[in-house]
RNA sequence: GCCGGAGUAGCUCAGCUGGAAGAGCAACCGCCUUGUAAGCGGUAGGUCGAGGGUUCGAGUCCCUCCUCCGGCUCCA
């Protein structure tokens, strides 16, 4: 038979040859290097038998920044992990350990709970492990013998991957530990270079919190040691752009113990907020939205009509009054469906576009909470948009080339993704219609470039929904916006109106925001920009350093001449030295400086970029650069 | 909410097996009168997250709670 290799030449090889034969006519060096066969884009085991025709590629430790080559890596270095724990906790049950983005992990049922410390006794069983070598067997079995082994062992999680498994059961044995597993895995365990376990979590068996929580490790494995040091500076990297350290530092906001998961924003930080607060009414105007504001406290009754109550009742922050229960609002749109349907509509007022970035609740789990990321008190850049069936495709264009707008100014396209959530089982509506919707969404997201995926099923029963993502520092995604097609409420809370043929009909409400949260929004922004915000965002625009006390007023004149010209311009009149303060400004990161002194004037002013290049230039010119700048 | 870790001055942290709470920076006061990333000296600053317990004695040991951090679940 005959493989197809990446030059498109072809190899030669018996009937049955495998990924390593095919390695071992090609050379000695590369049978000894090579971790995994790669076909169409999918990673297979050395050991498999290779198909007539297949193309392949067989990666080697030189692929050492290759996803797929890590992945493999990472996969035996679990594998490790697992025999590792299995000496020295006996009675310890294992569950799955594959591999993840930067890393590893493998869940277990302890006997006794084990302490974050015992992780480095564990990493030394496995450099043991790595010192004496391990070496991969692959053998194929029957459901029936793999749950026959797995029982004997008492590997109840196992034997239960082997019920629910699909396809054919395959082990790994290395040493005397033999693991159910899928592969692909290394030939032997001399290309892991270096391993670190890095931390210690709960985690639900099967990601259901009504199944047992099991012990997770999680670890990173590399090629080299080099790449694990790299790999190790990024973290710290990210550390340093993190919101909640910036926040804090850059006199943005911070966080008290008496209100968990809400800001306190101080003016540096509320100067980004109304940037953006600015941007979003400016735009809204013009895309035709109307902002309303509608009560942030509503008697439960009304939850129970427009159904969040059913479904969101332990996020509800509750006021008892009296003989009623208010709850302050998690979301706009029932309040938003009550004004619509507070009189007689027609069908000539559709599009009706509410905006309202009102303050929302939502009692969010203790262990969630992060920062600005996931907070319990939340602004919304939501609206609903109130429309015909046949409005609702322009309509969601209009929003894409919105978010399109946003995601250009802010220059965070790149961090972004979405989710496409199509139509669930029991859904209402006809597939003709779910079809229109879906096509409408993807249309829109593929226009603007972002990157999706379909979440099949995911969608609400009413409609299909699309969810937009960012990562922050670390790489952890976080979902910013949303646009909702919604057939269901609108009826439940009484919305119809007036058609051209005079009967009265319910009309289709879009939710979305774009943004997402304004909270989460920001801090996104700020591990985005590492807190060096583009001039237009930054809370201060200019600082003015007066060389001498006698230099003071002249200075002042220049920064309210900036202020007069919308800047926010800051003036820094303390006794420090004329280096101390271009310091302080360095590191609160203020993109322009201007010193004043004995050789400057108002034609002839020092500038300093953030960073440090520097230049001359009048005011005059100086007003015209900034305007650019804030454009 | 669950698992693991942490909480000491405004910030970053030290404080060993229980035996008199510390440093740097910031703040304040004074001196210096400043030229492109830290001038010098001094002063003040703490219910050691909260509550309870063990002990002659607790920052240190035990229990409960709160908050934060890494995950899990959930979620904008």
């Amino acid at each position: 038979m005959k493989v197809v290799l990446p030059d498109e030449s072809e190899l030669e090889l018996p009937a049955g040859a495998s990924g390593r034969d095919a390695a071992a006519a090609i050379g000695p060096r590369l049978a000894e290097q090579a971790v995994l066969v790669r076909s169409d884009g999918s990673s297979q085991d050395l050991r498999l038998p290779l198909e007539d025709g297949q193309h392949i590629q067989i990666l080697t430790t030189r692929d050492k920044d290759d996803p797929d080559a890590l992945a493999v890596l990472r996969h035996s270095a679990a594998h490790l992990l697992a025999e590792a724990v299995r000496r020295l906790y006996p009675g310890v049950k294992i569950a799955i350990g594959p591999a993840i983005e930067h890393g590893f992990y493998y869940d277990f049922e302890f006997p006794e709970p084990i302490r974050e410390e015992e992780l480095e006794r564990i990493e030394e069983e496995i450099r043991r492990e790595l010192a004496e070598g391990r070496s991969w067997e692959r053998r194929d079995t029957s459901a029936e013998e793999a749950k026959r082994l797995f029982g004997e062992q008492g590997e109840r999680y196992k034997v239960e991957l082997v019920d629910t498994a699909e396809g054919p059961i395959s082990l790994y044995t290395q040493g005397d530990f033999t693991d159910l597993c899928r592969g692909p895995h290394l030939q032997d365990s001399k290309p892991i270079q270096a391993v670190k376990l890095t931390g210690l979590a709960g985690a639900y068996w099967r990601g259901d919190e009504r199944n047992a929580q099991l012990t997770r490790i999680y670890g990173t494995a590399f090629y080299s040691q080099g790449d694990l040091d790299a790999h190790l500076e990024r973290l710290e990297d990210a550390k340093r752009r993190d919101h909640r350290r910036l926040g804090p530092q850059l006199d943005l906001f911070h966080f008290e113990e008496v209100s968990p998961g809400a800001a306190l924003w101080h003016p540096k930080g509320m100067a980004i907020w109304n940037a953006l607060e600015d941007l979003r009414r400016r735009e809204n105007e013009r895309r035709g939205y109307l902002e309303v504001k509608t009560p942030i406290m509503w008697d439960t009754a009304l939850w129970h009509r427009s159904g969040h109550w059913d479904k969101y009742r332990e996020n509800f922050f509750l006021i008892p009054h009296g003989e009623t229960t208010y709850g302050l609002k998690p979301m706009n749109c029932p309040g938003h469906m009550l004004l619509f349907a507070s009189r007689l509509r027609s069908y000539r007022e559709l599009p009706l576009r509410y905006a309202e970035a009102a303050a929302l609740h939502r009692d969010e789990p203790t262990g969630s909470l992060h920062g600005l990321l996931r907070v319990r008190h939340i602004t919304q850049d939501d609206a609903h948009v109130f429309c015909t069936e046949e409005q609702v495709q322009a309509e969601i264009d209009e929003m894409f080339d919105y978010v399109g707008f946003l995601y250009e100014r802010f220059g965070v396209r790149e961090l972004a993704h979405a989710e496409l959530a199509t139509r669930p089982e029991n859904k209402l509506g006809s597939n003709e219609q779910w079809d229109v919707t879906e096509g409408i969404l993807r249309a829109a997201v593929e226009r603007q470039g972002i990157p999706y995926r379909v979440m099949a099923g995911e969608g609400a029963f009413y409609g299909p929904k699309i969810d937009l993502f960012m990562d922050d520092a670390v790489g952890r995604a976080w979902q910013m916006g949303t646009i909702q097609l919604d057939g269901q409420q609108p009826a439940r809370l009484g919305c119809t109106y007036v058609g051209a043929d005079n009967a009265e009909h319910t009309p289709y409400v879009i939710h979305r925001a774009l943004f997402g949260s304004l909270e989460r929004f920001i801090g996104i922004l700020i591990e985005h920009y590492g807190g060096a915000f583009p001039f237009w965002l930054a809370p201060v625009q200019v600082r003015l350093v007066p060389v001498g006390e006698g230099h003071r007023a002249a200075a002042g004149e220049i920064r309210d001449a900036l202020a007069e010209a919308g800047f926010r311009a800051e003036l820094d009149e303390r006794d420090e030295t004329v280096g101390r303060r271009i310091r302080d400004a360095e590191l609160a990161k203020v993109p322009k400086l201007v010193v004043f002194g004995d050789r400057e004037s108002r034609d002839s002013l020092a500038i300093r970029d953030r960073g440090g290049r520097r230049y001359s230039a009048s005011l005059d010119d100086l007003l015209e650069d900034l305007a650019k700048l804030a454009a």
